[in-house]
DNA sequence: GTCTATATTCCGATAGAC
DNA sequence: GTCTATCGGAATATAGAC
């Protein structure tokens, strides 16, 4: 996109990765530049210097996560639509075996705390996942490799919705709520 | 419990309520002193002598959940199991028709910014939730008035899930998930 | 129990040298 | 692009008068 040497954008992409670790590891209100600056070994003006305000910083991480959704199932693309959902949950559990939750479930509970710009973002994500799961409901239950009650796009968000917050769950109570949560979707999705 | 007039504990239970509202809307992080006291018109030394630190508030605060919840649940007991599944996501709904989502689903995210008292509490909340879930629903299903697949234990923590991260989701793509989550959510249960 | 006043620390952000 | 230095503000918390 933005012509730019290699190097010149090493730095920025890295504030953005330790960012978007914060972001899930301790919420989005609760890490400073300087948890960006100091493990980096640089100082709190270098990062403003990529990111004046902290809201482009959280833009940033945002817009790269839709990005990266966008580029996961778009490779999924021809496989069979419930193991499309089995690679959704395997995003999930991947998330959760490095300490993190889901950016949505970071976010949300932030939400009415963030600058307009950034709940756009995060809505423009939430929006995306919901979208693309829904129509992988859809299209998989009228091939018959999927079995739901009610709509795609309610069964959708009751998927999301377990996902998210078998992460959430998961940090007070163990990790092991994240696998039985899962394997049990999943199986309650492939029964007639 | 306390030896204590009637007047003296006016302003502290002022002030656990104005911090369990906060706790709910922007965060445990993200709300202080000043937020509780300006509403009360009080001075913010004055929330600090009834909770030295702000780890002491927010352990009044989970505690009084954990109570709330023990005496609403309490009072559902001679309730047949169905009936007592949709007064609990009945609380949910109110939650979030006040624009509030659940202590569990707020404190999750900065779990582990909390002080190790506080993320203490926030364990005992979690278990009490689920503990008292999964009996429900194993007696529900052996009375024939709940219909589900797998462990009670985990279709307890997946409906949980469910509950909490609707409330978030509702925050973000607006509240009408929350209905079509609830309602579809008992439909299942209810499906032999 | 509540106040005024303040100590201390930290944060996001900016200015200007290099 | 990164640094040093610093501003302005806000946060938690405490001391001491009333």
């Amino acid at each position: 996109m933005r012509q730019m040497a290699a190097n010149m954008s090493e730095t920025r992409d890295k504030i953005v990765a330790m960012a978007d670790r914060l972001v899930r590891t301790q919420g989005f209100n609760a890490f400073s530049y300087k948890d960006i600056a100091a493990p980096l070994e640089i100082k709190n003006a270098a990062v403003h210097y990529h990111f004046p305000a902290k809201a482009d910083l959280g833009i940033e991480v945002v817009e790269q996560e839709i990005e990266k959704f966008r580029s996961q199932t778009s490779r999924w693309k021809k496989l069979p639509e419930d193991e499309q959902v089995v690679k959704l949950t395997e995003v999930f559990r991947r998330h959760s075996q490095e300490g993190n939750i889901c950016l949505m479930g970071s976010l949300a509970p932030d939400f009415r705390t963030l600058s307009p710009a950034m709940q756009a973002k995060v809505l423009e994500m939430a929006n995306a996942i919901i979208d693309w799961l829904t129509q992988c409901l859809e299209q998989g239950r009228k091939q018959g490799r999927l079995h739901f009650k009610g709509t795609a796009h309610t069964r959708a968000l009751i998927i999301i919705s377990n996902l998210q917050a078998s992460l959430l769950l998961s940090r007070v109570i163990g990790s092991s709520a994240i696998r039985d949560i899962t394997e049990q979707l999943l199986a309650d999705l492939r029964q007639k």
